[in-house]
DNA sequence: CGACATATTGAGATCCATCAACCAATGTGG
DNA sequence: CCACATTGGTTGATGGATCTCAATATGTCG
C-alpha cells in the first residue's frame, strides 16, 4: 500500500511541465488554527486539502457522539469522500488538531484542469484506487477483528498516531468506548 | 448512490462509437456452474465480471472460515479491487452461488483500450468512485450499527438478498455468527 | 489557583460468540 | 423407493467482550 503512494508520486514526478504547471496553478496554501473546521457538515466538500504540515481528523455525529473515520498527517489528502465526488452535503466535518497548513484545491478547477489535460483523470483514478484500498482493508480490520486487536495494529503500522493523537479521538476510531481502549491500555 | 450507478450507465451510452466498439471488442460471454469459482485465492485477479444473469459473492478466509465481503447480482461488477489494482495475489475468492453468465473484460486489454480511448480511464474512475462510496458506506456500518440495525437495512434496502442467499453467507456478510443472525429473525 | 478537557477504574448490563443438540429439506446410492 | 448422508437452519446454556454510568484522578492553560 505504502508502494502505491510512491507510484502516485513517481507518476506526478514524470508528468509533463505543461501538465504539472496546470496543476500547480489551481492550488493554492493555507493555514488553519487548532480547532478550526475545514468543512462543515452539510457543506459540499468542494475542496481537497493536501496536509503541509500538522494534524487533522474527519468525523460525523451519531447520536450526538463524534465518530471519527480518518486521521491525517503530513502529505494525506483530506477530503469528505461521497461529498466531493457526488458534490453532494457532506455529513462528515474535517478539524484541524494540532495548527495545520494546507494545499487547497478547488473541485470546479480540478475537474477542468481534467478535462485539459488527460494525465490528471489518470492521476485521480489513482488517488480514488489508493483511497478505496484503505477503505476496504479498514473494512476488513472491523469484519474481522477484536479491539484489541486493531489498537495493536495502529500500534504497529501507525505509531505516531498513538504519539499525537487524544486516546478519545483514537477509541472512536477504533470503533470502541475510551473506557475499552483505556483498559486495553492498561493490560498490554 | 443508485444514481451514480444512472450515471455511470448514461456516461457508457453517450460513448462515441469507436470507444463503445473498443469496449466490445475486450469483453466476452462465459457461464459457470453454481459453486465455481471465478476467482481463486493467491490468483491474480486479472479479469473483471460484469454478472449478466445469477448470483454470485467475494469471500477470504479467516482463521478457517468464510468472511463474505460482496454479493453480487445482475449487472453488478465483480473483481477483488486491490488484487486487481495492483495486480497482486488475492486474498479473496470469488464464487458462482447460482449458475451465473458473465461478461469477462481482461485487465491488460482494458489498460491498452484505456490508453488508446481516454474516455475509458474517466469510465474507470467512475466505476472506482462508485466502489469506493460502497465500501465507504459498508465501513459506517460496521462502524456505528449493531447487528440487528445492519440485518434490518439489508432487510430494507436489499430484500432480495435475503430472499436468494442462505443465511450463513448473510451471517458472514453481516459479520456475526449464523446463530446471532437466527436469533435476530425470531425475534423480529 | 480554578476550570475544563483528558484519562483511569469499578460495577452492572447487554450483545454476541461458541459449543452442542436438534430439526427439516434435499439428494444419492443401492 | 428406502436409508442415510449432507446442507441449512433453530434453539439452549454459558462465557467473554464491550458498553454505560459513575466516581475519581491527572493534566493543562488562562
Amino acid at each position: 500500500m505504502t508502494l502505491y503512494i510512491d507510484k502516485i508520486n513517481n507518476y506526478i514526478k514524470a508528468l509533463d511541465t505543461e501538465t504539472l504547471m496546470a496543476l500547480e496553478g489551481i492550488s493554492s496554501d493555507k493555514k488553519y488554527k487548532k480547532g478550526d473546521l475545514l468543512l462543515q457538515q452539510n457543506e459540499i466538500c468542494g475542496k481537497s486539502f493536501l496536509l503541509i504540515d500538522g494534524i487533522a481528523r474527519k468525523y460525523y455525529l451519531n447520536d450526538g457522539k463524534e465518530i471519527t473515520t480518518e486521521l491525517y498527517f503530513e502529505n494525506d489528502l483530506a477530503v469528505s469522500f461521497d461529498s466531493y465526488t457526488l458534490q453532494q452535503p457532506s455529513r462528515e466535518f474535517i478539524e484541524a488538531l494540532t495548527d495545520v497548513s494546507v494545499s487547497i484545491t478547488h473541485y470546479r478547477a480540478f475537474e477542468e484542469a481534467k478535462a485539459r489535460f488527460p494525465k490528471l483523470v489518470h492521476l485521480d483514478l489513482m488517488f480514488v484506487e489508493h483511497y478505496g484500498m484503505w477503505v476496504e482493508n479498514r473494512l476488513f480490520q472491523f469484519h474481522t477483528m477484536t479491539a484489541t486487536e486493531r489498537y495493536l495494529d495502529i500500534l504497529k503500522k501507525s505509531p505516531h498516531i498513538v504519539q499525537t493523537v487524544p486516546l478519545t479521538i483514537i477509541a472512536s476510531y477504533l470503533g470502541i468506548s475510551l473506557e475499552t481502549l483505556s483498559r486495553i491500555r492498561a493490560k498490554i
